[in-house]
DNA sequence: ATCCTTTATGCAACTGGTTGCACAATTCTA
DNA sequence: TAGAATTGTGCAACCAGTTGCATAAAGGAT
């Protein structure tokens, strides 16, 4: 599990709130481990518990921001997490599954639900492409910028590789569907 | 949530007791959709209660194989479901914060884990690209099989994705450490 | 015959993630 | 200025997936 470890790298990079860490969380590290509002909240408050980060308190009562802080000990946390060695986790993909669903129950409507999807990951490689544009054309980049555009990277060949997947898909679904061979040969 | 859908299919390929799905699993639809064998028992019960699969039942009284079989009612809900339309989910991918991670608190000695992640992508592609050459040679393959290779393919192409994205990655960490470039010039 | 391992099944507790709701303060608008 | 929408915070319930343990039968090994 990293949702701690992800708020604590990203407060590392800049102390925030609980809607500023949600906020950005659709971005950058997003890319890669989505969280909603509440799960930050609830682990802001479990890191605090542990140590690992300190709340600036609000001016006023309640409703207000609450800034966060790391602190030496999330820090080491943090430190000690990145070196413990992991194996790849299997991915689940849902879409794969209801692939293999439709080759058993037979032609579906399925090819106009990938060519949507097809849309959205052409929409997002685009975006991608453009932060990188934008965020990454330095000559010679410092170590910690080349790691933040290697992790874009994965995100881009991710998304790439998604379109190229969806177009070979299509070719097999919107094929007019024949009869198996030994039924067409009568 | 996909696991009840991925065992309808799979019973609807060939009916099956919990452990044989279990084993099942961890080829085919285990390749984008792993289950624990527990998992697989508590959503037989659900799937048998729903009244979407059937179970012959054993010889004698406990400890004995139970097959399952799906009804009609199983087969029309599996339709549903595939024609459902579905957005991409976001992936969740642990490596991705680790790295993000790593780019703030510094040059740990993470390569030599990618090192070994690298070796165990290679073999897990190495194992696809023997399934392939096994099961999928025919000339003109049905629209079934066509599909079941292209779920095969998805796997080989993702494998593909993290060896080449392991190996940009290992550049850039195995490269001598130096002082970003204004601290340098001094 | 008795013990040991393997196969098949299952319960119970726990954890991470999601959903639905709620409430306080601030800002915008009629 | 009163009411509506937005922003920031949070609780509680739920669900999917994991882990640890338990039990029952079958097949070997001694």
């Amino acid at each position: 599990m990293s949702l701690p470890h992800a708020l604590i790298t990203a407060l590392l990079e800049q102390p925030s709130s609980g809607s500023d860490l949600a906020s950005r969380f659709d971005r950058s590290i997003g890319y890669f481990w989505h969280a909603t509002h509440q799960q930050i909240y609830r682990e802001l408050g479990r890191l605090e518990a542990a140590g690992w980060v300190e709340s600036l308190p609000p001016e006023s009562g309640r409703g207000r921001k609450k800034v966060y802080r790391v602190l030496p000990a999330g820090h080491a946390e943090l430190q000690r997490w990145v070196a413990e060695g992991q194996d790849p986790q299997p991915h689940r993909n849902e879409f794969m599954v209801r692939l293999r669903a439709e080759a058993v129950v037979g032609p579906t409507a399925l090819a106009s639900d990938i060519q949507r999807r097809l849309q959205l990951h052409q929409q997002k490689l685009a975006e991608y492409r453009a932060i990188e544009a934008r965020d990454f054309t330095r000559e010679a980049p410092s170590r910690k910028a080349q790691l933040q555009h290697l992790v874009l990277e994965a995100g881009i060949m991710q998304e790439t590789l998604w379109i190229e997947f969806s177009t070979k898909a299509l070719a097999i679904l919107v094929a007019p569907y024949e009869m198996p061979p030994k039924t067409r040969q009568a």
